[in-house]
DNA sequence: TCATTAAATTGTT
DNA sequence: AACAATTTAATGA
């Protein structure tokens, strides 16, 4: 329906627009700022909305923005031209990315592309380095964001290796459940068995298969649209 | 608010 | 890949 291989260039500034004030509640590091802080960084955040498999960040692009997801689902992959396309990982709500580019100021190196209709903030490289210079608070979530991806890239290794479907599904689920990574997510996530197919590299009707398993297992309850994790730790475990 | 219709998503083969 | 069944979203009375 939306393959991800569709793909139109991202005019993200252009289109932009500033933050509510409703989607700054939302955003967790904007929390622990100083007002002074807060104010500037939400005076330079910038909103989109992005179209179904549209590029956000391109590989070897030069980082601007540090980005997260506001709303809908986006995914990072390595699909250059050549070698073996590999999903890294799903961004759902919550989720804050490129914070390696932008603070080494290097070219991405990955690619970011919207699996739906999606709502996309970015914060500019000079603010965040900004931010950077003057807040513990602000470098403590960032030290935080890269321990936890660390982690996280560490388990999708395993991931990629298992041959089991489901225990495929169980951990690429697990990982979109991510508390600290992706707050946004809450006890519900929204994403078609479609949508997960493209990010676990598995078709709908496996997809549909695992989560059937995964469900009589009691580890997730599977909603239109959708789905809720009962049992995170089990569900990181499955398989091992 | 309710009924109708279209679109999206799911479950199954 | 195709199909039927189900759920949601949109529309207008």
């Amino acid at each position: 329906m939306n393959p991800p291989t569709a793909a139109a260039p991202a005019r993200l500034i252009s289109r932009a627009r500033p933050i509510l004030a409703a989607e700054a509640e939302s955003i967790v590091w904007l929390r622990g700022l100083q007002p002074a802080e807060r104010e500037r960084a939400i005076d330079d955040l910038r909103v989109a909305q992005v179209a179904p498999g549209e590029l956000l960040c391109r590989v070897g692009r030069p980082a601007t923005y540090w980005f997260g997801v506001l709303d809908g689902l986006l995914k990072m992959s390595n699909d250059t031209a050549l070698g073996m396309p590999i999903t890294f990982t799903g961004l759902p709500p919550g989720g804050w990315f490129g914070e390696g580019t932008v603070l080494k100021r290097e070219a991405y190196r990955y690619n970011i592309q919207a699996l739906r209709p999606s709502v996309v903030a970015g914060l500019s490289m000079a603010t965040f380095h900004w931010l950077l210079d003057r807040s513990i608070v602000f470098n403590r979530f960032i030290t935080q964001q890269l321990n936890e991806r660390l982690g996280q890239f560490i388990a999708a290794r395993e991931i990629d290796r298992m041959t089991d479907p489901d225990g495929r599904v169980a951990r690429g689920l697990a990982a979109l459940f991510h508390p600290v990574l992706y707050p946004g997510v809450g006890g519900l996530l929204r994403i078609t068995q479609q949508e997960l197919g493209y990010l676990v590299g598995l078709s709908r009707q496996r997809v549909n298969q695992a989560l059937t398993v995964l469900q009589q297992a009691g580890l997730i309850a599977v909603e239109y649209g959708g789905l809720r994790v009962l049992d995170l730790e089990r569900l990181r475990a499955y398989g091992r």
